[in-house]
DNA sequence: GATGAATGAGAGTTCATTCAT
DNA sequence: AATGAATGAACTCTCATTCAT
């Protein structure tokens, strides 16, 4: 064993794929090592080898969604409402491709249901938090600089259009709603109000 | 035994209490039977012959819990501002008594981490979710019709209040961040807007 | 509690039938006194306050099952040959009516096969088997003293046509065959060598 | 873990031996899984990741005991009347080894008691009975053929012979009564009219 | 490095029995 | 006499973890 100690790549991708899978198929309190190996061709013994528990093996995996998370939800663009647009879509439905698209939130919505009983678990998602809620003021702030929206208060602005879409994330997977698409409708209606014509 | 053939008070309130404490104590993945029974002066076996199996139990519980949730959040006054910010409080907050305040809504969220997987529980919160964006709405409605409110449209409106706060809530158990007095602020400045002066 | 020390005819008599039942519709193995208060209008507290203990209803019940038995094996009739065929009859199949018809073999070889285990049951069952085994042999020596079979040896005799019964009950219940009317068969060519013509 | 796929063979041994044993000795009713762990020297969870459930076990364990059982049971010689009674010899008392006297048969009579109310073991059970009807009157047929019997029909003698055995073997468990030891003495009687002097 | 085998701890559940009414 | 409520013991089965190979 030795935990942390260089993961070869190729072991590291299929244990992040398969727990990605895994944790989207059963949701976190049914998560099982096997469940996870199952998604994989490798067996829970490997997994124990490399990561050493389970509890480890999720830190890692949290890692490695988060850090793909922050790189791909803002488009690149110049123009500050297209920005603002293209990362409420990414944040509410996910990338075009298959690897995000809603099985992404699906993952961290389950991971943050136990993170008030994990600190690791909720440390790593606060960085996170802050960090989306960070470039979400930015492109906000972005906006207003470029004369393009009104002069609110960014942070503010901000922290209800992140809220919300979290919010909307947990109502899309917990009740037969499709409220992601709901809140992008209700969405346009107040940015409507944000925007300079 | 008798499952739902009338459980006596007693029981019922014993049962919904631990439950309601265990699951905030531990969250939902790490939710036992024992662990319940711990909570209250009753053993494992007296809640399996009340409800016969966890899953029972559990959604004996969430009708409490909604039932509970949908009498209280919309307070009693005539000011359509004051309603709103009361409901507002009282989704973010709690009531005042150590009964609501956080423990309440926690419990809400680790259900709902578990609705994507259990259609009985999406079923219950899908109502729970549905009956309260229409008292949301109607409180917006209220205030429009009584010219308090500018004429916005009322059902996105209140999607993007809810969904907010539901994200709100849960970035505040998630985070080390005060995510809701967070969202309480950026409300006030985003409400403004909504009020006729 | 009492125990043994006179239990109601009608507690009785309902707490027989419901054993019967549910001991023919679940098996020993999966007799519960739960499913033998089901199969009757009294819940299973009322049948330990009587009986106390599960042992001991099914010593009972035993017993009850046993002197029934031994009343109505044998047919009324001087006619040696025809009460032969009769007893054998009532053996295989039972009477006509429902009561005893194969639950009542059901049920026997039910508690036969718990008996190496338990004292009490095997000293009922060995007299009862005894008692059997004499009525047998009293069978067909009455038919050799009326000059109607030959002169073999009785007890010998009765031996192996009873084992031959109980086997063909075992091998019905336990197989997908219809073992007793192979044995009815076959038995008619075994004892036509017995007949005096 | 895997059921089916390759046990062991000293696994799949230590767990046909200890099924064995326990069911010796608790009987079907009264067999668990600590029970037969503990007749070996590994311990319960061990059998559930070769087996996985305990009804599966059993499957296995029929099979195991009824192949053993169709192999042994039938004596090398070419005499009828040597062949037919070292058949019953065998039926009625096992073979000299510890491995089949008494046990073997004890275990499959408890095997059987249960089999009315599982349909695998009842198939099992089945096609074993079958085989065993199907060999016994072969020895029979052959008897006939080689002049050595006299010219009975084979297939209702077979059925006589083995339901004697059957039910003697139950009886002999179920009793405190010699059963096994009487049927020999009685079939001799009546085998005695069998043979061609 | 990788994995099948093994296991202790603990999960949900069942059940004979007891107790209060 | 009768029964709903309650429970400890024991059941089957699961799982993270360890170990031998």
């Amino acid at each position: 064993m030795h935990s942390d100690e260089s993961i070869p790549d190729m072991i590291e991708k299929k244990a992040m794929k398969a727990t990605h899978k895994a944790l989207c198929k059963y949701g976190y309190a049914d998560l099982t090592m096997k469940k996870i190996a199952d998604e994989s061709d490798r067996c829970k013994s490997t997994f124990h080898y490399h990561y050493d528990t389970k509890e480890n093996l999720l830190v890692n995996f949290i890692q490695y969604l988060l850090d793909g998370f922050e790189k791909r939800m803002v488009p690149e663009t110049e123009d500050p409402l297209k920005k603002l647009n293209g990362f409420i879509d990414r944040m509410l439905f996910g990338l075009g491709d298959e690897e995000t698209a809603e099985s992404f939130h699906t993952a961290l919505i389950e991971i943050r249901s136990q993170a008030p009983y994990n600190e690791k678990f909720r440390g790593q998602i606060t960085k996170n938090d802050e960090y989306i809620l960070h470039i979400t003021t930015n492109i906000i702030q972005e906006g207003i600089e470029k004369g393009r929206f009104k002069n609110t208060d960014p942070k503010n602005t901000a922290i209800v259009i992140l809220s919300a879409i979290y919010g909307a994330r947990a109502r899309h997977i917990s009740t037969d709603r499709n409220a992601t698409e709901e809140l992008r409708t209700a969405l346009d209606w107040i940015l409507d109000e944000l925007i300079v014509k």
